[in-house]
DNA sequence: CCCATAAGTTAGACGAAACTAACTTTTGGA
DNA sequence: TCCAAAAGTTAGTTTCGTCTAACTTATGGG
């Protein structure tokens, strides 16, 4: 009998879930060879790892077997990984910082960050990389994003309001006018501010639940090749949309620096 | 015979030579009991730490004894502390995290954040406090102000011309003129930006050596009874300032949100 | 189809960091 | 001054995560 117990994982356990779901999202399966490679430890601790995750419930394993991730399994390395890219996508877009040594801290400093941190992180990078013509209000405009509930649509698009305000007001400085588009047409590592989404509930609903609002960035991480399910970003959640779905979304293209 | 090992210290490690230190700052000498109660661990752990630490030649420790720490241990301890500071600040006055969740994340993750990041954490920090009116060039602003080295002092110095430049435009907007005053009639808690240094080498070389150059954020931590020696913080280095070194300091106060 | 090699497992050890229980030393209030 | 309680130490245990060494199993090129 398994007791499944539901303590917080260690990080080291972090760590094996997360390269697990690296593995499986770009082979389908992991060997326990890879893992052991990707964490630079021997394959005897990966074999210990993996028998404390199936105890847990988090991997499916069978002695000599391919590894794949449990449902729970599945989402908790998802929350890993957004953790992770919150931080590093920080430390390179805002911070600058050079991509190998931001994923190295980010995946040190991954295990120690909180929920209310990351979506913070995750908000005031959208913001930074949103609203460059808030001017003096633009510090004063995240505070009050923030305050109460990062969740608060209403203050949200308040601010984004002002900020597009002003960079419409920006035209005397050459800026071209950019059209809406849908978010299908943009292509790999291109990102969008949401503009609004026509069409059916589904994907609409998923996509608010998330907090995602107008205003909110998207960025296309990859389409697959057949053009058709594309990856992508928005609040830290990767997300797959058809290109029918990703067509209705109207996005207008946030050039970056 | 001590063979001071110089490997990487542990999470663990840092925590109780960082607790010691602020032990140590505030009541002079550090009881192995309020160790204990502040990292909330039990009495005969700390035993076993002060053991090792002392053998890494970290700590003054005889059994029965209070604790201070060495020279080495109080450099590291100073550096651990301002990896702590730079994140518990960025949390709380650029993510508005409340401070107490700040200060316990600040803490988890402090062990695995590397030295440019903090680096580059505190001058984003700054700048975000500093350059409210930069405009659109303001993220490229610190991009550049960035690049190469976060030490090349040109680049910061274009930067914030820029940004003065700009603050200065804002009259239109109300902006009162903000008049440079000594450093040392800040009171506690409150931030100014530097404009020059006047007077002797000293403390102006030690400063200097710090990558502090005109237009550097400082703020005053705290004035010690008498009024006299200053803890003032820089660049995330805490230094104490005889007022009389803060009188040759001036500097332009900066308002807060 | 065989077997050499690669991949995976097991057993046993180790170090780090915590704990409990039992002890010794220190200390301050009656 | 004395001694009970507080503070500190020691010894022994536990858990975790890693390692090495020796093994078993899987597999694909000849
Ligand atoms: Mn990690
Ligand atoms: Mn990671
Ligand atoms: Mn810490
Ligand atoms: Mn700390």
């Amino acid at each position: 009998m398994t007791a499944i117990t539901t303590d917080a994982l260690s990080a080291s356990m972090e760590n094996y879930l997360e390269t697990i779901f690296l593995l499986v999202r770009d082979y389908t399966v992991a060997r326990s060879k890879d893992i052991a490679d990707r964490l630079k430890v021997k394959r005897s601790s990966v074999t210990g790892a993996l028998q404390t995750l199936k105890e847990r419930g988090l991997v499916n394993y069978e002695p000599y077997g391919y590894v794949t991730l449990t449902e729970t399994g599945t989402a908790v390395a998802s929350k890993v990984l957004r953790r992770h890219e919150a931080l590093r996508d920080f430390f390179v877009n805002v911070l600058s910082i050079d991509p190998t040594e931001a994923d190295e801290a980010a995946c040190r400093m991954e295990h120690g960050i909180s929920k209310n941190i990351v979506n913070r992180l995750l908000d005031f990078a959208e913001f930074v990389e949103t609203c460059p013509r808030a001017g003096a209000k633009w510090i004063h405009g995240f505070g009050y994003h923030c305050q109460d509930h990062a969740q608060d649509a209403d203050a949200c698009e308040r601010c984004i309001t002002l900020c597009l305000r002003d960079v419409a007001q920006d035209k005397t400085k050459g800026m071209e006018t950019n059209m809406a588009i849908p978010l299908s047409e943009l292509k790999p590592g291109e990102k969008g501010q949401i503009e609004g989404m026509a069409g059916g509930g589904a994907v609409k609903r998923r996509i608010r639940d998330m907090g995602v609002t107008s205003g909110s960035l998207v960025e296309v991480v990859r389409v697959a090749p057949m053009g058709d399910p594309l990856d992508v970003k928005v609040k830290g959640y990767h997300l797959s949309l058809r290109r029918e779905e990703a067509a209705d979304i109207q996005v207008r293209k946030v050039t970056g620096h």
